[in-house]
DNA sequence: CTGTAGTGCTAATACGTAATAGCGAAGATT
DNA sequence: AATCTTCGCTATTACGTATTAGCACTACAG
């Protein structure tokens, strides 16, 4: 036996012929309408039971072709990588979404065929929009394209972006976590605890997530009388001079967005003989990527999960009341690093 | 500013006015059927334009109505989880999917609105096959719905099951792996250790894997002249008075299904002054579901990210080549267990 | 000057569903 | 008796695409 496939599926009017009545009143009993319809009960029955007894599956296609509606929320993430994998930083997100999308009777498109040959994901690819399958989308991203974005939203694309972004002349909705809040109170806390020098050590590329956790990092140090020192650092910026310029100037703690910045202040200061969070407290306040971490840091806690939700809350809001006035921009807050790599500053020589 | 949306996406009848022509020279273009249509080359190019311009993408639910294919693979497990979801079995078969869904330059549709009020999955919801908006599916899941998978085959809907299935009187595609070579094959290999009692337990409810998995054992105890004997015993029912009664015949190695099993007799037989794997040999020849191992386990693997893959080959093959005669039922290898709780068996008392 | 062959399209239709307008018959009201 | 309501539907249309039939025109042969 071989599996075959296709076979014409019974349709409405099929329907209608076995029950003796018009392809309308079918629809009406099918979709729930026979009370405006003014079909009684027992034409009803008894065109319910021809369904039954054909086997009757309404047509998806041909119900979302009149309804203009898929139901399909698409996902496309900017970055090249397998979105779902777990290694993967937006992995997180992905479960947010999923969870709401669940909620909301929505199914998920994942954009896997935007990529071109060089790994890039593009919205626009031979100049088709290939989102349009999709109702509306969630993007996902650190470097979404912002033409692309700018573009989708000229064309009235409802989508929503996970994380904040930016896009000149335009407003466009995302979700995003509130950095610059959360680093400004840890520049609170650790003043509380003692510091007075504190430093905060960035990513070299300036995305809207490290200058928001910037502007946190200097109104906390405004609003509790510190003076700000910043530097912009990739890796291998970090070296053993550097480190003692720093802790010459005083400075007890640092603010630090990448991980592996934060391992090389670690190696070099242990080479010193200072020890963690003793001597120097550490907090990473970036996107931690996986679960590599050769030990526990004070991390900034970015509530993924959430924020893939509230995307698809608002997108789904967004779809099915498009012209009620609302916030199309959510900050929600992070949860404050813990005391793994964060302790009082040490007395002061 | 406020964000704006909504605007409809443009329709081959959008792109016919832009461009000067009928929406039925739109569709041959965009077609690729310009040549059989007689659209020269410069109209061609004119209409080329404007669909680039408006941003034109095909609407999916007017090309499946006329029965054409719009490049979306569905993914739908029976099971009441997140497909996502790392915690989840189904993680490392969904990567597969993904990967090769890449490669091939399809996307996916991650069918969670399946789910019915009591959390469970079925194709068939409110009278309708979502699965429908996807050329066609992988289907993932133990628990499989048989009726579910009768009736998509019934109806000539193209789909592969992950994890062999046996549906009466259907011949269902498959992606499965060979458990019972690779169980049988254990025997053997525990065989030569010595072992001349070897134990199988497994799970009380009895799917197709699991019988495959009974088949391999019994057909390996044949081969190497070893007594076969079988338990089916949930988490409870091994208590240290069984797993006394099976020492006491001899048993030095146990072939268990469930990790739950395979520690309570761990925890017995430490009770008892037994070490594993000298004194004790235990396989967990089952599905392991998370990482959540308190110890290794000489496992069975599964060859998940394959299967996988594996299946959206073969369905894509389906779909692009219907009626080309070719394998339905794939079955890929086991990895071996590796030794973390298999050795020689003891000495004879 | 008619007939024929191509060229470049357009017009019309079908797919299955949902929604709206409305029609004929029966009964109720004036 | 004439009008109005209500009932129980049907007929029609729209959604966006693919496909088929065929029309209007030109070029050339005879």
């Amino acid at each position: 036996m071989a599996v075959r496939h296709r076979r014409q599926a019974p349709t409405q009017a099929d329907i209608a012929r076995a029950a003796g009545v018009s392809q309308g009143a079918v629809s009406a009993v099918i979709g729930g309408r026979s009370a405006e319809q003014r079909i009684p009960r027992e034409t009803a029955q008894r065109i319910m039971d021809a369904a039954r007894e054909l086997g009757y599956v309404a047509n998806t296609a041909a119900r979302s072709l009149k309804g203009k509606r898929n139901r399909l929320l698409g996902v496309h993430t900017f970055e090249s990588v397998f979105p779902i994998s777990q290694r993967d930083f937006y992995h997180e997100f992905l479960i947010g979404i999923e969870e709401q999308a669940v909620a909301v009777g929505y199914d998920l498109v994942l954009f896997t065929s935007t990529e071109d040959p060089t790994g890039q994901r593009r919205v626009y690819r031979d100049g088709a929009n290939r989102l349009n399958v999709a109702d509306g989308s969630v993007l996902l991203g650190i470097g979404s394209n912002n033409s692309d974005l700018a573009r989708l939203a000229a064309d009235g694309y409802p989508f929503v972006h996970v994380g904040r972004r930016d896009v000149p002349d335009t407003e466009i909705a995302w979700v995003g976590a509130d950095y610059s809040s959360a680093t400004a109170e840890l520049v609170g806390r650790l003043t509380t605890l003692g510091h007075r020098q504190v430093s905060y050590v960035g990513y070299a590329e300036r995305y809207e997530a490290s200058r928001d956790r910037e502007a946190g990092y200097r109104s906390g140090c405004a609003s509790n009388g510190i003076t700000p020192g910043v530097a912009y650092l990739e890796q291998d910026d970090v070296t053993a001079q550097w480190l003692d310029r720093s802790l010459a100037t005083g400075v007890t703690a640092f603010l630090v967005e990448r991980q592996e910045v934060a391992m090389r202040i670690a190696e070099y200061s242990a080479a010193r003989g200072l020890s963690i969070p003793d001597d120097l407290s550490i907090a990473l306040i970036g996107a931690s990527g996986g679960s590599s971490a050769s030990r526990r840091w004070s991390t900034l806690g970015i509530p993924r999960n959430q924020m893939g939700r509230e995307a698809v809350r608002l997108l789904v809001d967004m779809l099915t009341a498009p012209d009620v006035p609302r916030e199309f921009q959510i900050l929600l807050p992070c949860t404050a690093p813990d005391d793994s790599t964060i302790a009082a500053a040490p007395p002061r020589r």
